[in-house]
RNA sequence: GGGUGGGUGCCCGAGUGGUUAAUGGGGGUGGACUGUAAAUCCACUGGCUAUGCCUACGGCGGUUCGAAACCGCCCCCACCCA
């Protein structure tokens, strides 16, 4: 293929491509390739672990092609079984709609609408007969199904699989054969389920889609994959202040991939920082200073990014508070403080404030408080602090 | 339908009649250290303004001075046989 730069583009941060020759074929065309999305909205949040593909898809758009958002209406209730280890809840219709809007929304912060087409897969499967489902069923055997990993590990785990889950790749399969896939991206754990699309196009006489597989991203603990469930999770809606802290706080190790997946910064440059890092000769802050810049500014402009970066230095020196610290009022006059800390939502109970004290995590107007029977006096603006990193003011009513 | 093994705190997992929110691990939170990261160390980790009271070991009943543990019924899960 002629174009390199296109290629590397596409190839950047990718796991892996099934396969690489078909993909070069459909590219080589010139013409439009339809790129698929299968979506099932079930955690409107969108973090930035979905953002992987989700700029996967704007450079294909930036190249010219169009992707394809199956809204999976019909799939999520079913419930995706992809790499869980447990039944996924099924939700109903109208959760779905409304999560598929909030969805759609942060979507195209990433992805460029006007070249778009947004499908629910209940537009077909509404109208599928029991004999259509039959016989799309009879494409694949028991066995075969079980050769997916996580129904083979809850299989011989002893954890319950419940049939209906075996319809869920056959259905994200007849998705992409209802809109003549070309390639269609996923985490790797969507492969068993792209290549179901891949082999039923081919059974049907049609042209097998690519799988284009992105890796997953870690979230903020470096361990887990980002979640909203495990609260490791970064929000393309959160602030600007809170986006860069947690970029900043990162684990060394999740830098370059970090990196590679969520900024078109060239390779290049990161490997050689990477390798001053290594040297001693780079401060490894710098690197994730410029990081976490370079991802605010995706959402929030240059100016934010900017302001963000100079904020999250300051209240590291010690100069400054962060912005936005949720205020809470309370009548003057006396306060018990754990109830002023179950208040400001810094603790869930009274017991749990009360050990936040004893372990020495509060203070009040910059004085340590060490006996959780303290009261503190309300009158006028106060400052509650918890930990290194939890501010609430308190005013006075 | 028959058989076997199970259901314990956020998760995993000890515990089989007798102080005690219930060993241990993970996770989480706070503190020390540090680069704001990692690693390490220490503390805390059901609720209640609390020398005590309440709630908790799948559910409901029962035995007992006393049960997560014993008995009965029920619900749920896995595996084997049909």
């Amino acid at each position: 293929m002629s174009d390199t730069a296109a290629w590397k583009t596409i190839a950047r941060g990718v796991l892996e491509i099934i396969e690489a020759d078909d993909l070069r074929k459909k590219l080589s065309k010139g013409t439009p390739l339809n790129i698929k999305l299968g979506i099932d909205p079930t955690s409107p949040d969108v973090h930035l672990g979905f953002t992987v593909v989700m700029r996967k898809l704007r450079q294909f758009q930036d190249l010219g092609h169009r992707v394809i958002l199956i809204v999976g209406d019909y799939t999520a209730t079913v419930g995706d079984p992809s790499g869980k280890n447990k039944t996924r809840p099924i939700l109903t219709h109208e959760d779905v709609l409304k999560n598929a809007e909030t969805y759609k929304q942060q979507f195209f912060k990433i992805v460029d609408p006007a070249k778009t087409s947004v499908i629910y897969n209940g537009e077909w499967f509404s109208k599928l007969t029991f004999t259509e489902v039959t016989k799309l069923m009879s494409q694949i055997t028991v066995a075969q199904m079980l050769e997916r990993e996580d129904f083979q590990k809850r299989y011989r785990g002893g954890q319950p699989i419940s049939l209906h889950e075996f319809l869920y790749p056959m259905m994200q399969a007849y998705d992409s054969v209802m809109i003549d896939a070309d390639v269609e991206l996923g985490g790797m754990d969507q492969k068993f389920n792209v290549l179901r699309g891949r082999e039923l196009q081919r059974s049907l006489g049609k042209e097998p889609q690519v799988g284009l597989f992105m890796p997953i991203l870690l979230g903020t603990d470096g361990k887990e994959k980002m979640s909203k469930s495990l609260g490791n999770y970064i929000g393309v809606n959160e602030a600007p202040q809170a986006m860069f802290h947690k970029i900043y706080a990162l684990p060394d190790a999740l830098v370059e991939s970090y990196f590679q997946l969520l900024t078109d910064i060239p390779l290049e440059s990161i490997q050689a920082k990477l390798a001053q890092v290594a040297a001693g000769t780079l401060n490894p802050n710098a690197l994730k200073e410029e990081l976490a810049r370079d991802i605010v500014r995706q959402y929030h402009g240059a100016d934010a990014a900017e302001m963000a970066a100079i904020q999250e230095k300051r209240i590291h020196a010690g100069e400054a508070l962060p912005e936005n610290i949720p205020v809470f009022a309370v009548p003057a006059g006396e306060h018990w403080l754990p109830e002023l800390i179950v208040k400001a939502g810094m603790a869930k109970s009274n017991g749990e404030a009360r050990r936040l004290i004893e372990n020495g995590g509060v203070s009040f107007d910059d004085a340590k408080i060490g006996d959780p029977k303290a009261k503190a006096m309300v009158s006028g603006r106060h400052l509650l602090k918890c930990g290194k990193r939890n501010f609430a003011r308190i005013e006075a009513e």
